[in-house]
DNA sequence: ATTATCTATAGATCTATAGATAATGC
DNA sequence: ATTATCTATAGATCTATAGATAATGC
């Protein structure tokens, strides 16, 4: 095999690896001898592709969270969809992309990071998810709330996305498929945990 | 000093600081070490008291949960409060226990633990949490949508407090205190997001 | 000659145990 | 005699570096 070749393959293999690790176990969950042991490479070789564990983590964030980021842009350019159907497609490419609960991932990691890299990850949670969300609360005919912003609505609804990503309650359990599943949560998140008919009457 | 008031004094010194240094940095990211440190006794000397780390943790949680609890309760059985009221107290009570996100350090915990301790972290979060406020979703007059369990609602209440504890986003920021703030992201959780005035133009 | 990877290992951790010690308490 | 705490340390980690080695590539 040529050089680069060898080269971009190693790379690639830790990358793909590292995400999955990182994002199963998180930032310290996840030993730089997982990493190797699992593509059949030495622990120290990880350290010819990257400096420390801080940039490859921060590198497979940078990767995975732009891929996130392109593909919501994509959904929120629909325009032919209803604001609604947007939100579910935007959740389903969360789903895809994470096998547990981004924000909760994104909170532990920050505690175990140093100042700098804190601050790197911090810039990615803002751009890649925090920015196209508040866009989704900025159009149209989204009505945000007027007592909220969009970027404070877009924290809210991704911290409350949580159970879509968990198996604790399997929410509308008994006989909702996963579509369905993702659909009740989304609702409950935009209009709410209360019956607006019930609320209507009694006031 | 007699043994009996040693024990206990120890003991309790032990619990106190590894309920914050738990809440602070989690399970992993607290050593048997710093715990022993901060109150002045060598590391070893905390296996007279717990037999394991998991233990202590356990220990810590029970203690702090049950409060909780119990806090919980009593304005749940508040019935000259109106049902909104009651969600801010009992935000309140969360907010005066956990330094962060309750859900977020619950999630992350479960990972670090041996099966027989996460089966018994799992019993505390549902005995503590998920059980009152289901409750809570059960009183005559708050009108729960019909699609979501009283269970599932309490799930998604506590991942949606996530922004209570953070200092992201401060939702609200320009000219909210904590009080005003509080009261605003409960009721988007319970009424959603949209601004329903406008959301019933459309219709 | 360069470089992708290896072996070996330094230097920090961390949890938990063994056995000593010095005070309380019968 | 009992016990709360100590010192010492075993045995597992973990990240990161130094230097060797065996291929590729000029």
């Amino acid at each position: 095999m040529r050089r680069a070749e060898q080269l971009a393959k190693t790379r690639n293999a830790i990358l793909t690896t590292a995400t999955k690790l990182f994002l199963e176990h998180g930032f310290a969950g996840t030993s730089t001898r997982d990493i190797a042991k699992q593509i059949g490479i030495t622990q120290p070789a990880l350290y010819h592709h990257f400096t420390d564990k801080e940039e490859l983590y921060l590198t497979v964030l940078t990767e995975l969270c732009g891929k996130v980021r392109q593909e919501t842009n994509k959904v929120l350019r629909k325009t032919d969809l209803t604001p609604e159907e947007r939100l579910y497609r935007i959740a389903k490419v969360y789903l895809k992309y994470h096998p547990l609960n981004i924000y909760a991932q994104y909170q532990a990691a920050l505690r175990q990071l140093t100042p700098s890299a804190q601050h790197k990850l911090n810039m990615i949670f803002t751009m890649d998810y925090l920015e196209p969300l508040s866009e989704y609360f900025k159009l149209p005919d989204v009505k945000l709330r007027p007592d909220l912003m969009p970027k404070e609505a877009a924290e809210l609804l991704i911290a409350s996305l949580a159970p879509l990503f968990g198996t604790f309650q399997k929410i509308g359990g008994r006989s909702l498929n996963a579509e369905q599943r993702q659909r009740l949560i989304i609702d409950a998140i935009i209009t709410g945990l209360t019956d607006q008919a019930h609320q209507d009457d009694r006031k």
